[in-house]
DNA sequence: CTTAAATCATACCGTTTTGGTAAGGATTGT
DNA sequence: ACAATCCTTACCAAAACGGTATGATTTAAG
């Protein structure tokens, strides 16, 4: 189980995606650019997004990526899946299980198995609808009180 | 937030000692034996441990690691953090968070914390008392059911 | 007193992962 | 035609991971 970067960025640009559903497809380099995050890395990431089918690309000038669903059908652990592989736990795996002999009597595994599906929990009640809604208010919020911060996002 | 074999070899190590805890000071050695844990790194994982405080050490011959303190009060929660560091969000840190310049008006950190503290309630929800009796129980099922296998722990 | 068992400390090392960059090809609106 | 944009592949330095190697130190037992 790992949370890197590639999640972060991903989801940040998911966030940045559902802010603007509709506005046509918004361009990775846009994204990048608002976000703070490296251009070619942020296009890499995209083709994983796009071939986990949670965006849809538009290619050519003036184009750029949508979202591949509803906002509300897309989770967090759809993302951070698609960037990083099946979020199982990384300890007591197959390879390990047949070291220690023990198969499914091992009082240490179900921690694990715990500890996984805690997050999981977390990411997958998550969808990027309810985050862009957050971070709206977050934004407004926030150019209220410093109105020189203006829009971030 | 990472898990590695560290956590792993460590809560095995942690639990055997539990299992064994009046029977006076257990060798690293015997534990990697009998955990097949790679001797040496084993050794180093004792190393961070002692200086937890979660282990005491009786050095010379038959010498060995005892729990540093009642098995009721070390939670895998303190091993994972011996091990691997204290257990907070890899994204979104303090780095970070200059780049983005959200500070706390972000939608995406609150995820990340929300996924950590998750992880964070199971893993200090857990005692390696429990876990040990988990595990003499699962050994005793296990021989008795497959009695070829004997005592694995 | 010697020896074997054990912890303690530090350095090293091959492989994989991470977090990018580089270079160019393919597609499409203007 | 041209510029913007996605697509693909290759490459790369640094760090982390999982482990070895070497040896020093301490101590019980013979």
């Amino acid at each position: 189980m790992r949370l890197t970067v590639k999640s972060e960025y991903g989801l940040l640009a998911m966030i940045d995606l559902a802010c603007r559903v509709d506005e046509g497809p918004v361009s990775s380099r846009e994204i990048s650019d608002r976000q703070g995050i490296p251009g070619k890395y942020l296009e890499q990431l995209f083709v994983a997004l796009r071939r986990a089918g949670l965006v849809g690309a538009v290619r050519g000038a003036r184009g750029g990526f949508t979202l591949g669903r509803p906002a509300a059908e897309i989770t967090v652990l759809d993302i951070v899946e698609a960037l990083e592989g099946s979020l199982r736990p990384t300890v007591c795996d197959g390879e390990r299980a047949a070291v220690c002999g023990r198969g499914d009597a091992c009082a240490a595994a179900d921690v694990w198995e715990r500890a996984t599906a805690a997050v999981r929990g977390v990411l997958e009640s998550t969808t990027i609808s309810s985050l862009a809604r957050t971070q709206v208010v977050l934004d407004e919020t926030a150019s209220t009180i410093e109105p020189s911060a203006g829009r971030q996002d």
